[in-house]
DNA sequence: GCCCTTTGTCGAATCGATTCGAAAGGTAAA
DNA sequence: TTTACCTTTCGAATCGATTCGACAAAGGGC
């Protein structure tokens, strides 16, 4: 059926041997001789079978990226990662294997034990993760994205959503803002304990109250009647609110919906500043003041302390990312006197 | 390392290829020693290596999902496409690997010509792509997802684009809108000849030059300034507009946002019909009246079709799926004398 | 001219599974 | 009692590559 490397011995008259070494050039080969097979190779396409390659080697060029399995408000947010991770696995000349743990996680141990690839990368880890200790037990090279409470000696890499927070709060109370909301992810989000959400929040909070300033949080959902309610509660619950942080891609431009439903000017009432990637903090109507996670660069760090691990290399076991703030249009010094709301 | 059949042989007190007829089922095993073998599997946590079984059996269990190395306002769409397929590859015991084609047309070859996937899901197919001829070249199990002008008699699924346009047209046509504008995908996206851009303007165009209506299009990519000109310049070519169709999941919210910035009031004086996936139509201020395209459906059709094919079964060479309307808040019948604008 | 090293190639063993042919044991029919 | 057959199991060959040890030929130093 396909070509093997014998087919490819017989029309070069040399032995497999010699075609394999050409192949992985382990051992000297006359340059004649290289050149014959090297013909021979590209006369009949050949490429080494993928399996029959790894039963020896034990490496087959494939790893797996776990994703959770999570719906819906979610689906936005990974392909960046994907298409980063995507890229960044192809440069290294390695393949990439899509999981999800929809069946407990039976996908991972099923494709770690088969040895169908030589690594996992774990995406979305959250601070009490499953996959970590299952990972941990199987030996397996692997690396997090995400922080987790205990990451069982296994590496992982992260953006410094504290920081992200802080950044926040520190261009607000800069502009002279003193009293600011802070809108996170979904409830079900803080419920699953994602590390990074609770981080980013804790951040800016801390800062903002450090700093004498009035402030109040609420999660969020992605529906419009949700974050209507979410911006009304914080006007309510912070008297003469002039600044928003927004940590919910999602409901950002609903946010700016609401805010001019309700009359008010940003970023002449209310500056809002998100925390969201690039483009889409370019591709609203209005600008938006962002603090952009380097999602590529986390993707591609990943993926590189995997194929670091992979060929025997030590990897840090801790990869921290600051992300970095870019003023837009959407924020702007605080008004004399608040909103004017009670 | 790893665990192996002869490990399982040896504690089982049996022959490896006893081991290997409890596993596979094709030989009659007494219970006993069914039970012993099932049991020392159990023990040692054994899965058969996959390179080593696809060495003998020709299959491997995973399918290739190449997606075109396209960035930015592609992103959003593609995440559905990828969660569909990867879980129903899932269902159906099949791993998913993924592949772009950035570097020509490489990666497919080397995956599929190195045996290491059962077949192929070509995404984003456009009318002339040099990924359906290297497909049909390598005489390997794939299913198109879209439709190629020359789909070589690979079997291809997509949606009635055509059927999509003329949906929204017939609604607005029915409530009585009689000028009516079309904002389409970016300009790149009709040069790259993807097909099912030109197909849904066409058909929403033809049924409305059909009943006599005034029309106009234009493609739109998803930056705030190209909309609000897209906009702006439907309605100076349309005279009285009162209906918009939009096929543009990035730009559908900037279009909202520009007739409001107009004064334009959705629906009173303008209908808006988008064609988008359901939750990007719901998840707006204002519910859009929406012609959805079934993905899910799309991908787990597509997925299924090629496990069929992997395992020999004939399938059908042409599946065509069917879009549905939704009336939202955003289409009402027309005003009597049109918007007023000259 | 002899010995030693280096270079280039080959044969055979090996990886971990699948699968064919055959053998051992038991049962039923002649 | 013999023949025929079925069930259950095993040994050995096989898939397509990699890799070790061996060996022949060529080159260098004495």
């Amino acid at each position: 059926m396909a070509v093997t490397i014998a087919d490819v011995a017989k029309r070069a008259g040399v032995s497999r041997s010699t075609v394999s070494y050409v192949l992985s050039g382990t051992r000297s080969i006359s340059a004649e001789t290289r050149a014959r097979v090297e013909q021979a190779i590209d006369e009949l396409q050949f490429r080494p079978h993928a399996g029959a390659r790894s039963i020896r080697s034990g490496r087959n060029g494939v790893i797996a990226m776990a994703l959770p399995m999570v719906y819906g408000p979610h689906n936005q947010v990974q392909m960046p990662y994907v298409w980063a991770s995507l890229t960044a696995a192809q440069d290294l000349g390695l393949k990439l294997l899509m999981l999800t743990d929809d069946d407990g996680e039976t996908a991972i141990r099923d494709t770690v034990t088969g040895s169908q690839v030589d690594g996992v990368l774990l995406m979305e880890v959250q601070r009490n993760d499953p996959r970590v200790a299952l990972l941990s037990t199987l030996r397996c090279p692997s690396v997090l994205v995400g922080t987790p409470d205990d990451s069982a000696r296994l590496p992982y890499v992260d953006f410094d959503a504290a920081l992200a927070g802080r950044l926040c709060a520190e261009h607000l109370l800069e502009l002279g803002h003193r009293r600011v909301g802070y809108i996170g992810q979904s409830q079900s989000t803080f419920r699953r304990d994602v590390a990074y959400a609770i981080h980013a929040r804790d951040g800016a909070l801390t800062t903002l109250r450090a700093q004498r300033a009035k402030t109040a949080w609420t999660p969020c959902d992605g529906q419009p009647a949700e974050v209507a309610r979410a911006v009304d509660g914080l006007l309510a619950k912070v008297h003469g609110l002039t600044g928003l942080i927004v940590y919910n891609e999602r409901a950002l431009p609903l946010v700016l919906d609401r805010l001019s439903g309700l009359g008010l000017r940003v970023p002449q009432d209310v500056s809002v500043v998100a925390v969201c990637p690039d483009d889409e903090a370019e591709r609203l109507a209005v600008p938006v003041s962002a603090v952009s996670l380097p999602v590529e660069e986390l993707a591609r760090t990943a993926v590189r302390l995997l194929a670091g691990q992979v060929n025997g290399e030590s990897v840090p076991s801790v990869t921290i990312l600051a992300p970095t703030l870019k003023v837009r249009d959407t924020t702007a010094p605080a008004p004399a006197g608040g909103t004017g709301r009670s």
